[in-house]
DNA sequence: CTAGGGTTAG
């Protein structure tokens, strides 16, 4: 083999990886091996990484195996492979043989490669390790490695030991700066991140990115919105790939901002994005919930090569707005085209039957998803399925699962216990529930109402006034419920109890009429059992602490008749407040959709789609 | 051969 030919060779190999196509690589490496140059020069090394970048593990595997003089390229290669392959046990499990098989120690780039693994395996302990290791080699001061532990640290949480990293790189590129800014914005220090990227000396696409997509997964949508509107106008940021705009549609779905999302969306068209994966399955998610479902269907089939969350997204969408056959419809064809759910297809898909009161399918697709699938049920899998037994009525077997499942209950768990005993009237059970959920500590304020409400049933004053106590001595509530309306591109935001003052005389107004309208009708306020010793102009007063009561309320006055009101909520939406408006439905002929902390309501024709209570 | 940014539940 000529000089020529083995560079050429080489150069070809390189640009079959780059560009991750197997089929010329693939035909590369039999036209070498046919030649006997298998093991000659960087081939083995490069093909190995070929076939990494191409997902073809196994492959750089063997030829990794193959080798008879292995050199830290060697190790680099593969152990990187199996990082890529999403393998990064793979990657610690082999590393041991560098040394004991080979006698090599790992240079700067094994020893980034093994930061990675152990960032996406979120392992501090081995993380630690490899971290000392570092610091006693040669290597020490070099700056790929010191940006991995940056990342590694703020993975697991420890911002501070990231930070220390940080500081101790002399010579920062973007890709130091971007970790600590995205370590800072994912573990929701906003403030920190946004200060570090100011700071920055050459901000660019990929450092905007980060603290904007970290502050997403922080759950700050309008922080999010805000700094992705600053980066617009910034000078010189162009948005040259889709990933920003996959987390603004993200943010704009979180807050479940229609007309935002839509504006996102024609923003996406105009740069040429819209076949993007990523961004597209955001969308889905993006319509669905702000209640668009049509437009979460249409998205959705413009997809051309659709994934699992694509599939789950609009599975999700469609369950939790009330049509359960059809998500379970969904569910088949999505399996019929060769696609394997994953654990969040199951919460939505679990969530459907419960709203839908399938109890069978709901048990047999709870019990596939472990034999079938071999996903481990989480906490909130558990959640899932003893909502859709208890609602059903079977609060005994859902009592065993509880006793049986490998998880503490938490607050949610026990709260669905307890709707569902008091819904079917098992007042004694409700009580055992009652007092689980209390000795748990509740944070959320709702719960107090849930277990106050249950006493009150039960006719139990001395501990309804017990709960009282404890709720008024509680520290102060974090944040007061709110709702904001959505008509067109209008909103207006209600606080618990506060209501703007343009706005008090019109919507009190109204929402004593519709009160009075609902009593007619037999409607009794289940806050008045709370307050049982209050006069009546004082349990009236506590009717108008409800947020989204404040919001429909208004969305009466400001909408055409027949029009759907659009309301959104920060809190889980209460038993009352579901009666409230359900009666609403009935007595204006308005469609009320109200999207609380969980699930859809869809108020219509005096029923609710979320089958029943909460 | 090594390091940083994206979507679905809660």
């Amino acid at each position: 083999m000529t000089a020529f030919s083995y560079t050429h060779l080489l150069r070809h190999i390189q640009a079959c990886a780059k560009h991750r196509t197997i089929f010329p690589g693939k035909k590369l490496h039999a036209h070498i091996v046919k030649s006997g140059a298998e093991q000659c020069g960087a081939f083995p090394n490069t093909l190995i990484d070929l076939y990494a970048k191409c997902g073809l593990v196994r492959c750089a595997r063997k030829v990794f195996d193959k080798i008879p003089q292995r050199d830290h390229v060697s190790w680099a290669s593969i152990l990187s492979a199996y990082n890529q392959s999403m393998l990064p046990n793979r990657t610690l499990g082999l590393f041991p043989d560098m040394y004991t098989v080979d006698h090599l120690l790992p240079d700067e780039f094994v020893l980034a490669t093994l930061v990675k693994a152990c960032a996406s395996l979120g392992n501090v302990r081995l993380g630690k390790q490899v971290h000392g290791r570092f610091i006693v080699s040669k290597f020490n001061e070099d700056y790929v490695v010191k940006s991995s532990l940056v990342d590694m640290y703020s993975k697991c949480e420890l911002i501070g030991d990231a930070r220390v990293v940080f500081e101790s790189v002399l010579l920062k590129n973007y890709v130091c700066w971007t970790a600590m800014i995205s370590g800072y914005a994912r573990n929701g220090k906003i403030d920190e991140a946004t200060k570090l990227l100011r700071r920055m000396p050459l901000k660019n696409l990929f450092s905007w990115t980060a603290l904007i997509s970290g502050v997403v997964q922080s759950g700050c949508n309008v922080d999010a919105m805000r700094l992705f509107v600053e980066m617009r106008r910034e000078e010189g940021i162009r948005i040259e790939d889709p990933f920003v705009l996959s987390s603004a549609v993200a943010a704009s779905a979180n807050l479940a901002a229609l007309e935002l999302g839509k504006q996102v969306h024609c923003f996406v068209i105009v740069l040429g994005y819209v076949a993007s994966l990523f961004v597209g399955n955001a969308l889905v998610d993006m319509y669905a919930k702000c209640s668009d479902i049509l437009a979460a269907r249409s998205v959705f089939d413009s997809i051309w090569i659709k994934d699992v969350v694509s599939w789950t997204s609009i599975i999700v969408g469609v369950a939790q707005h009330g049509q359960a056959e059809e998500a379970l419809s969904m569910f088949d064809e999505m399996l019929s085209k060769g696609l394997k759910p994953n654990e969040v297809t199951f919460v939505g898909l679990i969530y459907a039957c419960s709203h839908a009161g399938l109890v069978a399918k709901g048990r047999e697709l709870f019990n596939s998803m472990i034999e079938d699938y071999h996903i481990m049920p989480s906490l909130q899998h558990y959640t899932c399925f003893l909502d859709l037994l208890s609602r059903s009525g079977l609060l005994t077997d859902a009592y065993e699962v509880v006793k049986t499942m490998p998880f503490e209950p938490d607050e949610p768990t026990w709260a669905a216990l307890l709707s569902a005993s008091k819904l079917h009237k098992k007042t004694q059970l409700a009580i055992k529930m009652a007092n689980h959920l209390l000795s748990i500590k509740p944070q959320d304020p709702s719960s107090y109402i849930l277990i106050s409400n249950t006493y009150a049933a039960a006719g139990m004053w001395d501990e309804v006034s017990k709960v009282r106590k404890m709720m008024a001595t509680m520290a102060v509530r974090k944040e007061p419920g709110y709702s904001w309306v959505n008509l067109g591109k209008e909103s207006q935001t209600f606080y618990a109890g506060e209501i703007p003052n343009h706005l008090k005389q019109p919507v009190l107004m109204l929402i004593e009429e519709l009160i009075v309208e609902m009593k007619k009708r037999g409607y009794v306020p289940d806050t008045s059992s709370v307050l049982h010793d209050l006069d009546n102009q004082e349990k009236e007063q506590q009717l108008f602490q409800h947020s989204e009561r404040l919001a429909v309320a208004y969305g009466l006055l400001k909408s055409i008749s027949g029009t759907t009101i659009r309301i959104v909520k920060n809190l889980r939406i209460c038993g009352d407040c579901h009666t409230f408006l359900t009666l609403v439905g009935r007595i204006t002929h308005r469609e009320i959709i109200v999207r609380d902390s969980t699930r859809y309501h869809h108020f219509k024709d005096g029923s609710c789609s979320c089958g029943g209570f909460w």
